[in-house]
DNA sequence: GAGTGGTCTAGACCACGGC
DNA sequence: CCGTGGTCTAGACCACTCT
C-alpha cells in the first residue's frame, strides 16, 4: 500500500528538469553559459514563453542567472548550497546533503490530548487525541538531530506498527496511512543551550555540542489546514544549514 | 548624494503591487478570496498573462494560494511570518519586523589586509586591503545583533566620515560609496554558545542570551562576484526568525 | 547591426469544483 | 452546466551588450 504524491508533469515541469540535466551533464566541461532562449525553445520544440516560464522558476532557486544582451549563465555560488533551509526535505535528506549517511531511532510513540497551546497550533478542540512521537537521528554513528511531532490521532485510519514507525518518517506514515500530504509549513528559529533542550524534552540527549537550533514548524495539508507541529533540535556542529536568497 | 536601487516597474511588478494593496485594504473585511482571474485582468485592463505572471509570484512568495475551480484565496497562515529568513533585509528592518525600535552604534572601523580565508571568500589577493566594521544593534535598549563585515577597500572610493557610517548600514554605504549594489547572498546557519562568540569578537558583549543564532553570510553584486562577507550572531530571545516553506 | 534576454498580448484549450 | 484556475502557443516589440 503505497500512496505515491501525484504530481502531473506539466511541459514547463520536464522543461525545467531537461535544462538541470543539461547544466548537471555540463558541469564537468566547465559550460556556464546556456544556450540562447530561440535556440533552446527550437530545439526543445516550445514555445518561447514555456521555455521563459522553466528558466524564470530556476533563476528564482538561484540555479541560473540570465544577463540581458549577454545570455543564461549557471550560478555557481548559488549551486554551493548543500542543506538548503529553504527547501522542505526529511530529516534524512537532511543528513544526506551534509554528506552523512542517515539512521534513526525511535525514542517515544505515544497518546496525548491537546493542550491549549497545541490546540491553537494545530486548530483542534482542547483534550483531543494527539499521536506524540520522538525520532532520534544519526550522521553516521553521532548523533545529530532530536524531533518531535504531534499530529492528531483521527488522521491515523490505524496506529502502525512499531516495524513501520522504525522504517519510516512522521511524513511518509501521514502520506501513507493518513492520506495527508504536508504541503508547506511555517517555522520558527531559534539557538537554545543544549540544557534547554533536555529540559523540553524531559530526558537527557546524545547530542555533543552545548548549543544547537531548534526548528518549531506548524505543517500544512493543501488546504493550509495544519496537520503536524513538531520541534527538531540539530547539532550545528554535524548539520549547517545554507540559504542562497535573491534581492527582490 | 543618493543613489537609489534604479528597478523599472514593470507592468507585472506594478499588478503585483496592486494586488497586495487589495488584499491589505481587505484584511479587515475578513474578505479572503480574490475576484477571479477574467475579472480581475479585465477590471486592471491587461493581459490574463501578465496577471497570472503577477500572482504566481504571490504564490511561491505564499501571500495568497490558488484553488483549480474554486478561486484565488489570501493565505494567512504565510502571513503570519514576521522575520522572513528567506527575505534580505537590513539588520534595522529585522529589529523593526520583530516590533522593536531599531538603533545602532560602531564598535570598530578599521582597515585589515585579507588573509587566506577572507581572500578565498572573497575573490580577492592574500593581502589585500579591506574595511572591517563591526556594528552593534539595538532592539529598544537591549542589544539583539552584532554584526561584522569585511569588503575590499577599493569598493570606496573615499573612506566616509564616522558621521557617516554612524548612520548608515554596510550596505547603504556600499550603495553610495561604492556604488556596488549587494543583488543576491549565500548565509550559513550555526547555533553558538555566548563564549564562543565573544573568543571569535575578541572582546564581550551585552548580549543577555547565552546562545545565539550565527549567520555567515557572502554578499554578491549583479554580476554574482563577492562583494561583502559578514558574521551576525542573534539573540534569538530577542529575533525569532521565521520561514513559510512550500513543497515543490 | 546582430544577437541576447525582457515584456506584453490575444486566444485557444484543458481540468477541476460546485450547482 | 458554468465558472474557476492551469497550460501552452505565436508573435510583436523593447532594451541591453558586444563588435
Amino acid at each position: 500500500m503505497n500512496i505515491e504524491p501525484v504530481r502531473k508533469n506539466s511541459l514547463t515541469d520536464s522543461v525545467r528538469h531537461q535544462i538541470v540535466d543539461y547544466i548537471k551533464n555540463n558541469e564537468k566541461n566547465g559550460i556556464r553559459k546556456l544556450p540562447s532562449e530561440n535556440d533552446l525553445s527550437k530545439a526543445l520544440g516550445i514555445s518561447r514563453v514555456t521555455l521563459r516560464r522553466a528558466l524564470g522558476q530556476l533563476e528564482s532557486e538561484g540555479m541560473i542567472m540570465r544577463k540581458h544582451g549577454q545570455g543564461t549563465f549557471v550560478n555557481e555560488e548559488a549551486l554551493k548550497v548543500k542543506v538548503n533551509l529553504s527547501e522542505m526535505i526529511d530529516f534524512s535528506d537532511i543528513i544526506r546533503r551534509a554528506g552523512q549517511k542517515p539512521s534513526h531511532e525511535i525514542n517515544l510513540l505515544c497518546e496525548k490530548s491537546a493542550d491549549a497551546d497545541m490546540a491553537q497550533l494545530l486548530d483542534v478542540e482542547q483534550g483531543e487525541p494527539l499521536v506524540e512521537v520522538e525520532y532520534a537521528l544519526y550522521a553516521g554513528k553521532v548523533q545529530a538531530i532530536i524531533a518531535r511531532g504531534y499530529f492528531p490521532k483521527r488522521i491515523l485510519g490505524d496506529i502502525p506498527s512499531d516495524e513501520v514507525w522504525n522504517a519510516h518518517s512522521c511524513f511518509e506514515i501521514l502520506a501513507q496511512y493518513g492520506r495527508t500530504l504536508v504541503e508547506c509549513d511555517r517555522v520558527k528559529l531559534q539557538a537554545v543551550s543544549r540544557q534547554e533542550m533536555e529540559e523540553y524534552l524531559g530526558h537527557e540527549t546524545k547530542i555533543m555540542n552545548q548549543t544547537v537550533l531548534q526548528l518549531s514548524s506548524v505543517g500544512f495539508d493543501q488546504n493550509v489546514v495544519p496537520v503536524i507541529y513538531g520541534e527538531a533540535f540539530f547539532d550545528t556542529n554535524i548539520i549547517q544549514f545554507d540559504l542562497y536568497r535573491i534581492k527582490k
